[in-house]
DNA sequence: GTCTATACATAGATAGAC
DNA sequence: GTCTATCTATGTATAGAC
């Protein structure tokens, strides 16, 4: 944790760590932020609107965060962090049917429990990703490369069907963030005021089987 | 077709079906509208930018559209069309495998074909779908329901594995659509500077073999 | 039916008192 | 370090000449 944030040069200017109230107004307003810039994108996002969740008054962003634009890319930086985190369940010594599972369950918990960081990733990707084209270029293509080369063995072992390795972490992307990105379509489809925890267990897992199956394996307890 | 769009009150001003030049500058605006909808979101857009593209003075669109939001809602309307017809393929008499993977090659297509139109649908629902929520709730959500029934006769004659129908069709929606909205997070880590048709055959065919598996069918051909 | 010039509203940013 | 008042830019929309 932190890599990114620092690669990207997408800290607030942290004033040497001396405050607490200083740290309890970021945490405030980056969580403000996120959902405002989730809910509306950047351009539609205002100060005013994050400020006011964020309860404190609007010159007070300007004053830890610059401009409109940093804060953007300060809640983008803690976005990607969550969003790197699980893969570390691929690894060579670990069993497919297990990581996968294990890959699969983690990315559908954090689009149940941290919605608005999903969706602030999903339109930043949607309108073209200028903010973070250094993070997928390289941190991200690189860290596909090398979990690609995990599958690849395994398949080569016949420990799991043939398939395109990079693909298949697209597929999985596509399916465990739809259900965080595209819940309005969900809930209105199914005729439901909320998508609960049962449900997510669902989803998760029909996911599950549905990526397990593709891989031509079997759940492994 | 035109029933969308006339449900949902979102026919621009015709006329009377006068002008031949009318009906053109309608198809530039549109155009360019569901480009720059598409790249930026409703906010994002503006319509110095729209009339740019379609070649037009700003006050031209406003003279056709009257608002914005007009606009945007006409652009909407046209998506909706799009993204609706394909799924006529999967009826009671068809065969099971032949229907989604011709399903899933249609949604593939359109993906590849219109991505400003998937863009734009997937930004509304991103932001809450609003203008679509009618839209979302009775036609979809009956429509679902239609050929979730299809899929568990199917189930029911043994003709393909149990599986949650209607979460079936948000998988399948999932993956086929995020070729088009995160195509810039595919190119990047793919370290393409395009994706090719020849890319979205590899795509295709590796969602349709993930979703026959899942299915627990074989290709028909 | 087309287009230039402009009115009006909103939102990002800052100055300066506290 | 906080906040009110204000500046300035931008973008939607329209008036009115052609």
């Amino acid at each position: 944790m932190g890599d990114v944030v620092r690669k990207l040069h997408l800290v607030p200017n942290d004033g040497g760590g001396a405050g607490r109230v200083r740290r309890a107004n970021l945490a405030q307003i980056l969580k403000a932020a996120e959902q405002v810039f989730a809910e509306t994108g950047f351009t539609g996002a205002t100060m005013a609107e994050i400020a006011d969740k964020a309860d404190l008054p609007k010159a007070n962003l300007h004053y830890y965060f610059g401009t409109k634009e940093e804060l953007y890319r300060a809640v983008l930086a803690n976005v990607l962090e969550m969003w790197l985190a699980p893969i570390s369940v691929i690894h060579p010594e670990a069993d497919p049917a297990k990581a996968i599972a294990d890959y699969v369950y983690s990315k559908m918990e954090a689009a149940r429990s941290r919605p608005f960081a999903s969706k602030v990733f999903a339109n930043e990707i949607l309108h073209g990703g200028a903010q973070i084209e250094g993070f997928l270029s390289h941190d991200l293509k690189s860290l596909v490369e090398e979990k690609a080369a995990v599958l690849d063995g395994w398949i080569a072992e016949g420990r799991m069907a043939p398939l395109d390795a990079k693909n298949f972490f697209f597929m999985i992307w596509a399916m465990t963030q739809h259900y965080a990105d595209f819940d309005v379509q969900i809930r209105l489809v199914l005729g439901k005021r909320q998508l609960t925890r049962r449900d997510f267990a669902n989803f998760t897992e029909e996911v599950t089987r549905a990526v397990l199956r593709t891989a031509g394996l079997s759940p492994s307890d």
